[in-house]
RNA sequence: CGGGGCGUAGCUCAGUCUGGUUAGAGCGCGUGGUUUGGGACCACGAGGUCGCAAGUUCGAAUCUUGUCGCCCCGACCA
């Protein structure tokens, strides 16, 4: 049995904030001993960090295989001609990091692995090649690489961090769904079981479209993502794919357009203060061209010389943001704004006072795409395709087309806060802050068709497998549950994933009396299965009670001379304010109580 | 990649503007002592090529140039 005297232990606490830290997790990451950084964006697990995260592992190892999927163990170093088969050495650009070494070399023929659909869909080739031994849902728990351009807030994104990937093969599109469910399922377990306040919600799903995506979040500040939710709980979607309830025709009797000198007032905001007007009153009128499919080189793929795509011409309100992912699917193309020359000759005007009610007159061609909220406007201001000039009083329908061959009307923008439930219930939305812990996704047979990885189905056919990935960030539920579980004092870890589940305090550790009763507290508890840590530091109390609290162990023995003279030892819990007092023999007995309850 | 900030002891920082003995403090660490139920105190001590490099100067932590690293905001994020 490994010694787990806090005396022999390695535990560096400290009482200062670290300067680098910002958020609560971090902080406390770092004040507790838990990690130690070594470059930006890295990190080393200390003894007690890599204690919660393999605890975190191992509940989701279990859940793994209780979900039926089939452990394996792929390579970190992936040679570059797997990524070109799929295209995505192109995608994943600076993401994907690849070995330096000199022309030829075949270090620069290998790359770090960022996740792993390429080398497990190599492996599906080889081996799935029958409707007979599928389904198959592979997964594994490893080290991922990418080349984040900036790591941030601790643990929760670095360049290298460890990743539960699974990977589903299915024959047909009812077992995707059925592998999905079960994968769903099983990560609704996971969080649970980890103690984190999460919940599940729609997430952008690429070319797939539908409900094939879902991120579960953890709702704290620290996170980097935004969600939406309604305040009946009826709709909950990441913002990259939020859709709220059409919002309703405005029927403002139509006014005159009226020219307005507006000199040097290029931006929503001076425009507004300037005509004295406010934003949803206003109509942003953006630019947008396709990307141009940029050639890498050494790859002589590019087809260069096809007719010059016209420009996109994008509407929303002034308050409204455009959401690119939407942009993108409404559109068909992979769409940027467009440089200023090419502004200047569709508007005959600076960039800053573009408009839709005039743009024929430069004789360009062009799509004109209106988000929904600015088909129902009235009386709205925005440019007037004229340098230092404005409209006010433009409308839809009168000023410029809702229909028509180069017309589109769509949900092309970021829903905001009091937009309405899309369910048509009438609940706000708002928005909060969340960090992503896990992400089920339907890829359907991108990767089997890129690699050519087909089975033979029952009519003797080769057809595709389909395919889902599920991901899960064990480091980031590490940093979510100390986001969600701490107080002033430091960490409250949920037993499941605390590195230890009972802490025992030996206050007076010269005392004959209290090393040996807290010794033999710690040798039965042992024994009985639990993880127990033995803080037996000759410090001070006040010391060691905030070393406690700091890292967070949620159950707390305190065997001290005082105490023990009434024959008592103390019971506290990490959560809780109140001390209970038991015999020795019997606060064994009661902490076993406590934690087969919670597990 | 754009904007901002910071690199001096294991940690948190002062000193840099205005160059000048041997570079400081607190925490932590070591030794001894006094203490001992919510981060004690006293004494002594160990620990730093001031991120790195070049330059200016009689003399550089301090000025100049370059470079590397780290943090924050933004962009980006299969």
């Amino acid at each position: 049995m490994p010694c787990m005297r806090w005396s022999r232990y390695l535990i560096p606490t400290t009482k200062e904030v670290p300067k680098d830290a910002v958020v609560a997790s971090h902080q406390l990451m770092l004040r507790a001993g838990l990690i130690r950084q070594l470059a930006a964006g890295v990190y080393s697990y200390l003894p007690l960090g890599y204690r919660a995260l393999r605890k975190v592992e191992r509940i989701v190892r279990e859940e793994m295989d209780r979900a039926g999927a089939i452990e394996l163990h792929m390579p970190v170093m992936h040679p570059i001609e797997l990524w070109e088969q799929t295209g995505r050495t192109q995608a994943m650009g600076d993401v994907l990091l690849r070995l330096a070494g000199p022309d030829g070399d075949w270090r620069t023929q290998t790359v770090l692995g960022p996740t792993h659909e390429e080398p497990v869909t190599e492996i599906a080739r080889a081996y799935l090649n029958s409707y007979r031994i599928l389904p198959v849902t592979l997964y594994q728990i490893q080290v991922k690489f990418r080349g984040e351009a900036r790591p941030k807030s601790g643990v929760l994104r670095t360049r290298e961090f460890l990743m539960k990937d699974a990977y589903s093969f299915d024959r047909d599109k009812e077992g995707l769904d059925a592998s999905y469910k079960r994968m769903y399922e099983a990560y609704c377990r996971i969080f649970s079981r980890c103690g984190l306040p999460y919940i599940a919600v729609e997430a952008e799903s690429g070319p797939i479209g539908g409900d094939a995506s879902h991120e579960f979040m953890v709702l704290t500040d620290a996170g980097e993502d935004f969600v939406a939710l309604t305040e009946n709980s009826d709709y909950a979607a990441n913002t990259e794919r939020a859709v709220c309830a059409p919002l309703a025709q405005d029927n403002a009797a139509m006014l005159p357009i009226q020219e307005v000198h507006t000199p040097g007032q290029r931006t929503i905001d001076e425009v507004c203060a300037f005509l004295k007007t406010r934003p949803s009153q206003m109509i942003k009128t953006l630019v947008y061209v396709e990307t141009a499919r940029p050639a890498t080189a050494g790859t002589p793929s590019a087809k260069s010389t096809a007719e010059e795509p016209a420009p996109v011409v994008v509407l929303v309100r002034g308050d409204h943001e455009v959401n690119e992912n939407k942009l993108n699917r409404v559109s068909g193309a992979r769409l940027q704004l467009a440089p200023p020359d090419i502004i200047r000759k569709l508007t005959g005007a600076d960039v800053g006072f573009a408009g839709p009610h005039t743009l024929d007159k430069s004789g360009m061609k062009y799509r004109l795409i209106v988000d929904q909220a600015v088909s129902v406007m009235r009386n709205a201001a925005t440019g007037d395709n004229k340098t230092d000039y404005h409209a006010l009083n433009v409308n839809p329908t009168r000023d410029f087309p809702l229909t028509g061959d180069n017309v589109t009307v769509a949900d092309v923008r970021t829903v905001v806060n009091g937009d309405l439930s899309p369910t048509g219930s009438g609940s706000p939305i708002r928005l909060r802050k969340a960090i992503e812990v896990g992400h089920v996704f339907k890829l359907g047979t991108k990767y089997s068709d890129a690699m050519r990885a087909t089975f033979l189905d029952s009519d003797g056919k080769p057809k595709p497998l389909i395919m889902g990935c599920y991901g899960i960030g064990l480091n980031r539920i590490m940093a979510a549950a100390i986001e969600a579980h701490h107080d002033d004092g430091g960490i409250i870890w949920p037993l499941s994933i605390a590195p230890f589940q009972v802490l025992i305090i030996a206050l007076d550790p010269r005392e004959k009396d209290v090393m040996e009763t807290a010794d033999k507290l710690y040798k039965e508890l042992n024994a009985a299965g639990l993880d127990v840590l033995f803080d037996d530091r000759d410090e001070r109390a006040g010391f060691k009670f905030k070393d406690a609290d700091l890292i967070g162990i949620p159950l707390r023995i305190t065997v001290g001379r005082k105490a023990l003279a009434e024959g008592v030892v103390e019971l506290k819990g990490r959560s809780r304010p109140d001390v209970e007092k038991f015999a020795p023999d019997a606060v064994v007995r009661r902490v076993k109580e406590l934690v087969q309850a919670t597990s």
